[in-house]
RNA sequence: GCACCCGUGGCUCAGCUGGAUAGAGCAUCUGAUUGCGGUUCAGAAGGUCACAGGUUCGAAUCCUGUCGGGUGUACCA
């Protein structure tokens, strides 16, 4: 259930019955649990611009607020901060809303369709750890998206036109063989051709020849060119599946698809006077940059640019995307922002579509530095979710006997968890230092830990059997701040939603499970002196914890386990 | 050179549309607890929020400057 925007509605009736009327009204999460559930912090800016006394204004409208039965407690304090407490009924009778599939989260009143481009994998090449945060985080938007309502269009913007093809192809022709035998390691294969072109000009020569040929539609040329794609795609698909990744061929969109619809771009943007030629090149300038965005190159060839707006045209015309996200690494930040203004000038999107680029930091290791192999080569990314699942298993191994099949599958629910949830639980916009212990400890903020809790309830829930779903009896402070958390999960989705930042959800995950674990200290659940209603009322705060953590988990693409 | 991002306890990070004593986790120290899965819980210690100004009743948060780190910068994607 959303509680903020209920909040929000009533101090804004209140504000009417006291003839007062701010230009929007937000309440907070109270910064101490001492001041209560919320707090609203309000009457101080008002009470500036109406120059009057911010405590007139928080008392008079605190008298108001007390009218209201879902307050058990309306304070002003200090210079006029409005301190809000939930009544425990209120919370009580909404509580087993957050038992049903959804755990008691409503969808959006508006729902839009949106574009989610994400995990863009190199054709020429395996995909490497680079691609690991665009992948991870980008599903994580686009469940996200989905579960709140919005129509969502996954799309897999692969990069399939570039002039490493025709060295490819080129390289193939020099070594003609079995292609499936050349193609099962991809990366060997681009090695090799990268090390003629890079050694020999004849050779070069022919793969830029070749690029002109595939382009021009060669019929052999895009025979080869298509097997590479093929092979290529199968490597990416592995990788989506052992991550539980919601892309497949469905939602591939390559760059070459964009391809018959780039020189209309051009001359649109032309046409339009938006583009200018510059050096021979054509180009859009802007006012705050000294280099222009580059549309068509001195040679005519079309560029990175050019095939990001022919998709921005395509994604708001056809497809009628409303907000579109591109989950891509934050140095190319000054690109989109070139591209999305000049979609914006061109009108290949609305004045009020919403283009975002959902920038995410380097990935590094734990010194800091960018994350390779030992001898400096790019991480491939099959081998580091393999590892992630090897060494889940090193940690589980110890405690207990399973079949050699159930440790399989529990480590790799565990690996793959912890290491999206590493990812997930720090601010996407900051550099990301990769820590294998931390991202597989059992302690702090973590996949192991959240997935832990959710055993362990399950395991009381086993224990207890069947029992009626009743109203809780919220008799404690834990046991009322617990189910306030719970019933926070909407709120706290909104909040990822708009800002499009997944950690918002682990942290009110983990604030969820220390929560939990502290009520579970110290309210005895299945103990014999306790009474059956209460009982009864514990299981249903623990079964609706656990509803909330899988929920949640499951919107970060996270797997939970019954046992662990 | 110019532009953008970042600088919060030993470490990893929250908080940033200005609000009350700056929050977590790890590591450190202390305590509880043979426990409904202690892979737990409670507590302590640890910070001039890089620095200097400014705006404000109020600044980690906004503005300016300085220093330090990163990234991007005309025909790659």
């Amino acid at each position: 259930m959303q509680i903020k925007s209920q909040l929000n509605k009533i101090i804004k009736d209140s504000f009417k019955a006291i003839d007062t009327t701010p230009k929007s009204v937000t309440v907070s999460d109270a910064t101490k649990p001492e001041f209560g559930d919320y707090q609203y912090n309000g009457a101080m800016a008002l009470a500036k611009e109406l120059k009057t006394n911010p405590r007139e204004i928080a008392t008079a409208l605190a008298n108001e607020l007390q009218k209201h039965e879902i307050f058990s407690k309306v304070e002003v304090a200090g210079p006029g901060f409005i301190n809000l407490t939930l009544n425990a009924d209120f919370l009580a009778k909404n509580l087993p809303t957050a038992l049903n599939e959804r755990a008691g989260v409503g969808t959006r009143e508006e729902p839009i369709k949106v574009v989610v481009d994400y995990s863009s994998p190199n054709m020429a090449k395996q995909m490497h750890v680079g691609h690991l945060r665009s992948t991870i985080i980008g599903d994580t938007i686009a469940n996200l998206f989905e579960f709140l309502g919005d129509e969502v269009i996954r799309q897999n913007h692969i990069g399939d036109w570039g002039t490493q093809f025709g060295m490819l192809i080129a390289y193939f022709e020099e070594n003609q063989k079995d292609i499936d035998a050349k193609l099962s390691d991809l990366e060997e294969f681009y090695k090799a051709a990268k090390k003629r072109f890079d050694e020999s000009e004849e050779f070069a020569t022919k793969s830029r020849e070749y690029v002109v040929k595939l382009q021009g539609g060669d019929e052999s040329c895009l025979r080869l060119w298509n097997a590479f794609i093929e092979k290529s795609l199968e490597h990416c698909q592995e990788v989506y599946d052992s991550l539980g990744v919601k892309l497949d061929k469905s939602n591939v969109k390559s760059e070459s698809s964009y391809n018959d619809d780039l020189a209309n771009v051009v001359a649109q943007l032309e046409e339009s006077g938006v583009a200018k030629e510059s050096q021979g090149a054509k180009c859009i300038f802007f006012e705050d940059s000294e280099n222009p965005l580059i549309i068509q190159k001195q040679d005519g060839g079309f560029l990175y640019a050019t095939t990001d707006l022919a998709a921005i045209k395509f994604r708001v015309q056809e497809l009628g995307a409303k907000r579109i996200c591109y989950v891509v690494d934050a140095r190319q930040a000054g690109h989109f922002k070139q591209v999305f203004a000049t979609a914006k000038k061109a009108g290949f999107a609305n004045e009020d579509t919403l283009l975002e680029h959902i920038a995410f930091g380097m990935m590094l290791d734990k010194s800091g530095r960018p994350f390779k192999t030992r001898d400096g080569g790019t991480v491939k990314l099959i081998d580091l979710i393999n590892e992630a699942v090897t060494r889940a298993k090193e940690v589980i191994k110890k405690n207990d006997e399973y079949s050699e099949e159930e440790l399989e599958n529990i480590a790799r629910v565990i690996g793959i968890g912890s290491l999206k949830y590493a990812d997930l639980s720090i601010n996407r916009q900051s550099n990301y230092i990769f820590d294998w212990d931390k991202m597989l400890s059992l302690d702090g903020n973590t996949a192991l830990y959240m997935q832990y809790a959710y055993a362990r309830i399950n395991s009381i829930l086993r224990k207890a059997g069947e029992f009626e779903e009743i109203e809780p009896i919220l008799g404690d402070d834990l046991e009322r701040r617990l189910a306030l958390k719970v019933l926070s999960l909407e709120d706290n989705l909104q909040k990822a939603y708009t800002e499009a930042m997944p950690h918002i959800i682990t942290s009110y995950l983990y604030e969820l499970a220390t929560l939990f674990m502290r009520f579970y200290e110290n309210n005895p659940i299945l103990k014999d002196d306790v009474p059956n209603e209460v009982k009864n009322s514990r299981l249903v705060l623990a079964k609706a914890t656990a509803n909330t953590i899988k929920t949640g988990l499951g919107i970060l693409g996270i797997d939970v386990l019954d046992r662990i």
